[in-house]
RNA sequence: GGCUAGGUAGCUCAGCUGGUUAGAGCGUGGCACUCAUAAUGCCGAGGUCGUGGGUUCGAGUCCCACCCUAGCCA
């Protein structure tokens, strides 16, 4: 029977790029999508920016640009990068779309007649400067509980806790630096504790995991509160029908916008919207999120749905976070890995595949380990699948370049067809990991075939010709069988892996009958091996941890990378000297920043006999440095001269000011410290690798 | 702080309702092979399953406490 299915995945807001954590939610979501479309299932998958909210309108505000230029900026990046990460969407709409403004008033109207909306006045921090209420990460202050100082207005990061605005002590408007005043105003509440017993029916019904489910008891335990769905004005959004200079508030207004961005789609293709969104309809609805977003995704928004009069859910898909070689990835402090910097040196499947291998169905963080990375793509898919057809490739061209009419193992064949819907099942439940470790099962036992054949011993009897080929049937069609189950995680290698079979694996199906007496085209690499610097490279480029303090996400604090040394390099090979140092890999070497830089200005230090203070131009932004190269060096010889520099060493406070790199030089037991030159053509801001 | 989830070989992970010598892939040591993108095959070494208690004939698997990591606290 064909299902009929609507899937989407998280809004990416209109704040930021896109980092490997979305890349990681829209590649779990794609492969489902692909899946189904394979299983020849309708298969709907829509996705839209999200651009409301106080942060896209001071972002706006302090780039000089009004929030509609900000958003369709960002939501063309957006789309770019979903794109090149091979993400199908079939529709990529906006939460500031007229559909969006339309479906929120609608369904603000039912649920007002429904009786679900109440009034009541709010005491909020207002920033009397700026002229506007302030969301509670907006005010920075000292915890209540531990008293450290300049933390955010809900939750302090030494300690943990979580506290109201109004609890900081000296709390202070980011916006205005000012002490906000506090105000009184009347807010819109969604009475979502009406919904208690609609809810834990909806629970007990559905198919949501099982941590989910525990964390959504823990909330029922806790008593469900109303939540408050307006702001004040100014804000970027819509204004909310009846309520003059109210709007509604980001996260009501974003869920709606996986309707609207449906009914975009819909007008392009004619589809039913009750069909999709009636209550009680058959069509599947599955929403993949992070387990941040939980609470608005298995609370809110059922309640919002049902209590508008539309279907709930079939299921929300919770997915963990991603870390990066164990390290977690932060924003606000650290670097991170964006998808742009990621696609502008790597290809998309290798990292699909291996998020594939990690991911389940459970709600567990995953963690990006670039030595594993590397080794996974190289082995997995090199070594093993695409070795497959690339070993018999040889043996069908030179014999003539068909494939025999009939398989020599058809049992193995069998096997191989037969796992076909245990994979599916996985591949249903998202448990990937477990259906990748089958399929490269399958892969390890098609290399055994070969090897226990060797096609390449008997080529060299000619009237043994028959018999090359049919081994190499078998092969390919092992390697077929094994890319059509994965075509969901790769497919572009699945699309040239169909031109060079002479057919598109379009058809899950297509697994069961093997492929006898036709042509293969020539056979072209289909997958290569990743350069170990290219890879090393995504952490450490990444741009030196700007201490921007940039405007907060919209939802909980965003996810983002650090990085950390890629473990210790094994022994050392035989040590040339006795001074050398142990032999480290590459990893280790690429967490060096080493960039060119110029010298813009060199001067003596006041009270220090070995200290020469530099101001270095290193392309993207000027840095101070103190070196001790007094005694070889007099500044002025140095003014406008290319040094190289570690531009990723931990700042470091001295007496005389922050110093905030180092000077590469050497020098020797004979006394001298003597520069490293750059030779002309070098540019401030330069890689050095 | 409360709650939820995770802590198993060098690395990344499997281990369902407790039951014989704890598994896989990668990496590593040895051997074989040369068709294949320094690919593949065979053999081996590697773990007191976060720590400390407890229940049980028997616990990685149940209970308690603690430690570490992540998320949520609307």
């Amino acid at each position: 029977m064909t299902r009929q299915i609507l899937v989407t995945h998280a809004l990416p807001y209109a704040n930021g790029p896109l980092h490997l954590g979305h890349a990681l939610e829209a590649v779990q979501t794609d492969i489902w999508v692909r899946f189904q479309r394979l299983r020849g299932h309708d298969c709907l998958f829509v996705c839209a920016e999200d651009t409301h909210g106080t942060p896209i309108m001071i972002r706006a505000q302090q780039q000089g640009q009004t929030p509609e230029e900000l958003i369709a900026a960002s939501a063309a990046e957006h789309l770019r990068d979903y794109q090149q990460l091979l993400i199908g969407h079939d529709q990529f709409h906006s939460t500031h779309s007229e559909e969006n403004r339309k479906l929120c008033a609608e369904l603000y109207e039912r649920l007002q007649a429904g009786g679900y909306i109440a009034r009541r006045s709010v005491r909020q921090a207002y920033d009397e400067q700026a002229q506007m209420f302030l969301p509670d990460r907006y005010v920075r202050g000292t915890c209540p509980r531990c008293k450290s100082v300049d933390q955010y207005g809900d939750s302090c990061e030494v300690c943990g806790s979580t506290y109201s605005p109004a609890e900081l002590i000296d709390p202070v408007s980011t916006l205005s630096n000012t002490p906000p005043v506090w105000r009184e105003s009347e807010h819109l509440f969604f009475r979502l504790g009406a919904f208690e017993t609609m809810l834990r029916e909806w629970l007990a019904s559905g198919s949501l995991s099982g941590a989910v489910r525990a964390k959504l008891d823990e909330w029922f335990a806790a008593g469900l509160q109303d939540w408050d769905i307006s702001r004040d004005q100014p804000y970027f959004g819509f204004e909310i029908p009846g309520s003059p200079g109210k709007f509604f508030y980001v996260w009501f207004d974003a869920p709606i916008g996986y309707i609207a961005s449906f009914v975009a789609l819909a007008a392009r293709r004619g589809l039913d919207f009750d069909r999709y969104w009636k209550s009680e309809t058959a069509t599947e609805l599955h929403h993949f999120i992070g387990k941040d977003i939980s609470y608005f995704h298995t609370l809110f928004w059922p309640a919002v749905l049902h209590g508008a009069g539309l279907r709930r859910p079939t299921n929300v898909c919770v997915h963990g976070f991603l870390t990066i070689n164990g390290q977690k990835m932060s924003k606000t402090r650290g670097t991170f890995i964006t998808a742009r910097s990621y696609l502008d040196s790597l290809p998309p499947e290798p990292l699909r595949y291996y998020f594939a291998a990690k991911l389940s169905g459970g709600i567990e963080d995953i963690d990006l380990s670039l030595e594993d990375f590397i080794a996974r793509t190289d082995s997995d898919l090199v070594g093993k699948l695409v070795n497959i057809a690339s070993r018999c490739a040889g043996f069908i061209e030179r014999g003539g370049g068909r494939l025999a009419t009939a398989l020599p193992d058809a049992e193995l064949y069998a096997q191989f067809a037969a796992a076909s819907e245990e994979i599916a099942a996985l591949y249903e439940q998202r448990e990937y990991g477990s259906a990748m470790r089958q399929i490269m099962n399958l892969a390890d036992r098609a290399n055994k075939y070969i090897d226990q054949h060797k096609p390449w011993a008997m080529a060299k009897d000619p009237a043994r010709s028959e018999e090359v080929r049919a081994i190499a049937t078998q092969g390919i069609n092992l390697f077929r069988v094994l890319m059509v189950y994965l075509a969901p995680v790769l497919p572009k290698i699945a699309e040239a892996a169909g031109r060079f079979l002479g057919g598109p694996l379009d058809a899950w199906q297509a697994a069961a009958t093997p492929l006898l007496g036709s042509a293969l085209a020539p056979y072209q690499p289909l997958a290569q091996r990743l350069d170990p610097a290219v890879v090393f490279r995504l952490v450490a480029s990444e741009p030196a941890a700007a201490p921007t303090k940039a405007t907060p996400a919209k939802s909980a604090p965003a996810k983002t990378v650090a990085t950390k040394p890629a473990t210790a390099a094994p022994a050392a090979t035989a040590a040339p000297g006795a001074d050398a140092a142990a032999t480290i890999g590459i990893a280790d070497f690429a967490r060096v920043d080493l960039r060119v830089a110029r010298v813009l200005a060199a001067s003596h230090v006041e009270g220090s006999d070995k200290l020469l203070q530099l101001t270095l131009d290193l392309g993207a932004g000027q840095r101070n440095v103190f070196s001790g190269i007094r005694a070889s060096y007099a500044p002025e010889k140095l003014l406008n001269r290319l040094v190289i520099v570690v531009a990723n060493l931990e700042p470091r406070k001295m007496r005389f000011g922050v110093s905030a790199g180092m000077v590469l030089c050497a020098s020797g037991s004979e006394g001298g410290i003597f520069l490293l030159d750059v030779d002309s053509g070098a540019q401030p801001g330069m890689k050095v690798s």
